[in-house]
DNA sequence: CCGGATAGCGAAAACGCTTAACAAAGCTTC
DNA sequence: GAAGCTTTGTTAAGCGTTTTCGCTATCCGG
């Protein structure tokens, strides 16, 4: 601990400096073979391990990616509840910075108080994702004259950093477009996420687009809302049902709302799809176990993370860039949900 | 980038030395009133974020603890595949770890050569959650002699450590007298996971442990074998129905392999729990989603990660503490694929 | 043999922060 | 008004690497 042998307890053992057992470590070629083996040796043996707090002092880099996302303060109860694609996405950036070397830190930054952490996790780090919406834009303005920054997801104002977020317009447009022209279902309705939410607005506008298209009527506000929970789409869905006619199609604005859906339809005894056809938006895992399997928009979660490392690194390379945006598209994934198949294996 | 503001800068703009600067950053309460809010006032004028790697130089810690997972080096195709239930335990270890102000730094170590990855990170964190079974014993008794080491899981070797893991063979166990002693199912088969695997293995024991108590004849070895995949759970299914008879109840290794099944039986037009009960373990979040919704064991995952960086920062704090082990419980969880309810909420 | 490459290595200065060890000044308290 | 605190601040010594120079041999062509 304490006792951490270090490069110059090596280099003595040796009987050489500290800058030859440093250059042995780091360059390939370096040093006569005698000096390179004995060296590795002698390392070895006496168990070092590169301080890296001290590397990175010295090299000014840390060898780190930070990934930085929202913690909703689950009270507890909501166990489950939080985001599972940001799972996916650690995942994604654990992999392309693993292929650079690179480890990831990461940290959830609360609504409140989480400013000191971030600050924090940005001094260690050579770059840093941000998916938090928790994040002032003054806070990130400041976080980037740190370190290079990358943002996730649409958050507003992230026109003036690389970014990277998925094209949820098109996603249901395509979407919105099979159940028009492949069922020539007329009536359909949209049930929205959170007032607010920039991907529950853009998911909206491109249902709105498909209906335009097909020459039908444009609603003005979304038919119903659920907070993108399935408790709320539970509550969506009964209100629906409660009203005068039940749309034949219901989009929503993504899985969670629809499994609550979907369950509020068993227990009234109306058939999905032959009754009302109910789509989502995610494709989270559950999604294809459904019954019936749901029909819904696969976001490349895991690709957003990939991406985002990828920029991060690009960046780091070259600080002066042109600042990039990536935008990453969705995937139609038809199931029976929506009255296609009826049974199948995906 | 290259002209981040040091204390050094803040000092000289406050006309005080470095080391006010640092105490007022630190202690809460230091200095006059005027100096501290001088000296706050400044480093955020300036945007002054503490350097990481300077800042764990000098104080010897990182602030950061670590947590190594396998990476199965999952082959492309198999994107789901990887095994979801770490996310988790990143979850559970990142929550607590935030609640101590700390980040954690992940890396999947590969199973081989993730060696140096290892290494590198253990220098840079101020204790290490292994999770990983491709990291050699020696690996970890190096590691162990640089900072603290808490193994996650049954690892065979892990006694010398402090470690966390799960009651895998109580879970089964009691899972198994349920469908003895309840639904008075006599005949019962046992799905094991890959050869080799401690889980399983300590799975299977409480299967048999089970039956032994019930008096009913307790097998040599698992009735069919799946590796732990859906794909294996399927394959090891169609086995089963080619075989002369079926058992009335079949206790997979994990919720995967029974997914697996479920399709094959309802392929097979054989109906759960009606002609063959089902059972997983894990309670991953599809199970409940499933037709019908499947009885399993809930392994405490998030807990698990939780526990392991508790442990942990108890280890760094008291450095010579005795050696400690947490055992963590599992929670059956009754379904309609045993038999039990026909349906239901949860 | 001599001038200049070049290979192999070392001395020492950073890197930005923390943390003793002190010193000076302002308070009590008797 | 001296002795002893407490408060406020300073000086300087690290922390374990990397990295910039620069030195000494050795080697080679001419």
């Amino acid at each position: 601990m304490s006792d951490r042998p270090t490069i110059y307890a090596v280099a003595q053992r040796c009987g050489v400096s500290t800058t030859t057992v440093s250059r042995v470590l780091h360059d390939e070629s370096f040093g006569s073979e005698r000096t390179r083996q004995l060296v590795l040796r002698v390392a070895a043996e006496l168990g070092w391990v590169p301080n890296g707090a001290a590397q990175g002092l010295a090299s000014r880099k840390a060898g780190v990616v930070g990934l930085l996302f929202p913690d909703l303060g689950l009270p507890a109860a909501a166990e489950e509840e939080s985001p599972l694609y940001v799972d996916q996405v650690i995942r994604g950036a654990e992999r392309t910075a693993a292929s650079m070397g690179q480890a990831v830190l990461i940290a959830a930054v609360k609504a409140s108080g989480g400013k000191s952490l971030a600050y924090s996790v940005a001094g260690k780090v050579d770059g840093l994702v941000i998916m938090s919406r928790s994040l002032s834009d003054k806070d990130i303005a400041t976080i980037s004259q740190t370190v290079p920054v990358v943002l996730l997801a649409n958050k507003p104002g992230s026109r003036s950093y690389d970014n990277v977020s998925v094209d949820n317009r098109t996603g249901v447009r395509e979407l919105t477009s099979h159940l028009i022209s492949h069922h020539s279902y007329a009536s359909l309705g949209f049930v929205a996420g959170p007032h607010g939410s920039p991907d529950s607005a853009e998911r909206f506008r491109g249902f709105c687009e498909a209906l335009g298209t097909a020459g039908l009527p444009v609603p003005e506000a979304p038919t119903a809302e659920g907070n993108f929970t399935e408790i709320g789409g539970r509550k969506a869905m009964h209100r629906l049902i409660e009203q005068a006619e039940l749309p034949r199609a219901i989009v929503f604005g993504n899985d969670e709302m629809a499994i609550g859906a979907l369950s509020v339809l068993h227990d009234s005894s109306l058939r999905v799809p032959e009754d009302v056809a109910i789509t989502g938006f995610d494709d989270i895992a559950v999604a294809r176990h459904l019954h019936p399997p749901l029909t819904t928009v696969r976001q490349p979660m895991r690709e957003l993370g990939e991406q985002a490392v990828s920029l991060l690194f690009a960046r780091i390379q070259d600080p002066r860039s042109s600042r990039k945006s990536v935008y990453l598209s969705t995937e139609l994934v038809v199931r029976a949900s929506c009255g296609c198949e009826t049974s199948g294996t995906n």
